[in-house]
DNA sequence: GCCGTTTTCGGCCCGACTGTTTTCAGTCG
């Protein structure tokens, strides 16, 4: 059983526990499971499976023993047993807006509603309208959040929701009465796709900037409008919210509004240790004699609690608070480190912009090199090159180069791991190149060993030099194939090989939760846009985020190198 | 169900908005 289907599990008790009205902090230690299965670094279930999860905050005796259970057996006796007291297509209501575990228990428990199309019938005929608690608005409202459901997705990649955060930011700055403007939430985390947009201004206006924004053009409904807060839908169903705050709570409010949930729980457990109860305006005493301390921003609000500053990315409750404390949280890599981009590709296959254009993209990004990687012949379908094609290529990066001061174009490939771990290319062309980018892109259903096999086997050709986008995933489409990624990572270590976080919106893969634990067995990172335009040179900024998120610092990412010590290191490696 | 330099039992983060209610429960974040 993957992590992924372990924590849909605790998540799926927690609801269900709430559905029989169970003591909700119960329900709460199944969430926190859930999350920690999830995010944490290092391979779960495999800890699991060794009864070797001792010592890991919020996973007590109860837990443990459920997850060794389903990491040796795949299945979970208590969750078969209580999942058989409710349908399984009840869990699709909470993701009706309004809806939540009273509700749902009471139209299931009085009018026998399991699915939405229960729920659409219940509405239409009135009975839902009957029910205690409930009446003519709670209806309208349901009926209009199904709908909304059943026209949009309720999760956005961040190539969706990156320009209307731009959009919306820059038309709540211009707002004379809006001091400070910010986004915080998931996205500001740094999550690889987020449920909504959370928006954060300061001001001593509130009405008047909140009545700006449910105005605003991009707005097509509004869910809520208080004095202070509101929420809206915009285009393409995203849901934004926004929250008024004066500029003194503005960093109390920031932090409280970026998360995460967990992280903002911890520290909040962490502020009554100190005698200070915290909420988004600020600190209060518990008791007296406690001095209330100033802050101004988020760092002094850390520090007031004993913390280094921990970057909104790191803010997912997985052993930040405790590195924040012990002064070892990690200086993260910046955009402004990268001196180069490796995977990309030009009109000799799939790309849109030729060799000159993304070159001459790339220099106008800052960048002192550029690597192409055009597909290799198995991926016809991407125009991939032959080695004639390849080798003529090869010809005209040297000739570009010629005319380059201070810049290079690298001449590699995105060649093709085959069916049995062999390159689509022999050893004798792939060693002409400055590199080599391994990557899968057939025969995804493989059963994990075989597929773990198939990459190791890439993985111990002297010519690999890095493995393009490791589990295959497409975000909200499809997820990775299966793979051993721990194996793979010692194998990596072992060999030398550079995995990819490759920075398309659409990857982002290797997926950020697996970092931490590369970075502990000395895996080095690249980060790649994987360009298809000189456009697409700029998602190095979704693979930024990505990299923080996994707690990668300068020195772990290998694109970091300025152009000189990247030659030496390329030319190390062919050796 | 989890946790503990006050505790192995008794707590567990906190507030805005909405709608159905006459003071609050439910949902959401």
């Amino acid at each position: 059983m993957t992590r992924q289907e372990a924590a849909t599990i605790f998540e799926r008790i927690a609801t269900l526990l709430e559905l029989k009205g169970e003591n909700p902090f119960k329900t709460r230690a199944y969430r926190t499971g859930a999350e920690i299965v999830e995010s944490f670094s290092g391979d779960i279930m495999q800890l699991a499976a060794d009864n070797q999860l001792a010592g890991i905050k919020g996973l007590g005796e109860a837990l443990r023993d459920k997850l060794h259970e389903m990491a040796t057996t795949g299945r979970l006796e208590f969750y078969e047993k209580l999942k058989k007291e409710f349908p399984e297509t009840l869990f699709e209501l909470f993701d009706i807006q309004g809806l939540g575990p009273k509700k749902v228990a009471a139209l299931h428990a009085k009018l026998g509603v399991s699915s939405v199309a229960d729920l659409k019938r219940v509405c239409a005929d009135g009975s839902a309208a009957d029910l205690s608690g409930f009446g003519d608005k709670t209806v309208a409202k349901i009926l209009d959040s199904i709908a909304f459901h059943e026209a949009h997705a309720s999760e956005f990649r961040l190539d969706q929701v990156h320009p209307v955060v731009l959009a919306i930011l820059e038309a709540l700055r211009d707002h004379p009465n809006a001091s400070r403007v910010e986004v915080c939430g998931s996205f500001r985390r740094g999550k690889e796709t987020v449920h909504d947009l959370d928006f954060l201004v300061a001001t001593r206006q509130p009405e008047k900037v909140i009545e700006a924004f449910v105005k605003l053009p991009q707005v097509v409904d509004v869910i809520a409008h208080g004095p202070t807060k509101a929420s809206v839908h915009v285009g393409q169903g995203i849901q934004c919210d926004l929250r008024a705050v004066s500029t003194a709570e503005f960093p109390f409010a920031f932090m409280y509004f970026t998360g995460s949930k967990e992280h903002n729980v911890a520290i909040r457990g962490r502020a009554l240790e100190h005698g200070l109860s915290l909420n988004e305006y600020g600190f209060t005493a518990t008791k007296a004699g406690v001095e209330i301390p100033q802050v101004h921003d988020e760092r002094e609000l850390y520090r007031a609690l004993g913390l280094d500053y921990i970057e909104p990315e790191l803010r997912e409750n997985i052993g930040e608070i405790d590195a924040a404390e012990r002064g070892q949280l990690p200086r993260l890599v910046e955009l402004e480190n990268l001196r180069g981009v490796f995977h990309n590709h030009t009109t000799a296959s799939d790309g849109k912009a030729s060799l000159e254009e993304m070159a001459e993209a790339a220099q106008e990004l800052g960048f002192q090199y550029l690597g192409i990687a055009d597909h290799s012949k198995s991926s016809f379908q991407a125009n991939g090159l032959d080695e004639k094609r390849l080798l003529a290529q090869l010809d005209e990066i040297q000739a570009l180069n010629a005319g380059f001061d201070g810049f290079r174009i690298f001449a590699g490939s995105e060649v093709d791991i085959l069916k049995d771990g062999s390159l689509d290319f022999p050893d004798e062309i792939l060693a002409r190149l400055d590199y080599v980018v391994a990557s899968v892109h057939n025969v995804f259903n493989l059963p994990e060993a075989e597929m773990t096999r198939r990459l190791l086997k890439a993985i111990e050709n002297p010519h690999v030099t890095m493995i393009g986008h490791l589990t295959g995933r497409l975000l909200l489409q499809r997820p990775g194939y299966a793979v051993n990624v721990p194996a793979i990572l010692d194998a990596a270590a072992e060999t030398g090989t550079i995995i990819e976080l490759n920075a398309s919106a659409w990857r982002l893969d290797l997926d950020w939760r697996w970092w931490k634990l590369a970075r502990e067995k000395g895996v080095k990172c690249s980060i790649n846009p994987d360009a298809h335009s000189i456009h697409g040179l700029k998602d190095v900024i979704f693979g930024i985020r990505a990299a923080r998120k996994g707690w990668l610092r300068r020195e772990d990412v290998i694109n970091t190198l300025p152009l000189a010590e990247m030659e030496k290191f390329l030319a190390a490696r062919r050796r």
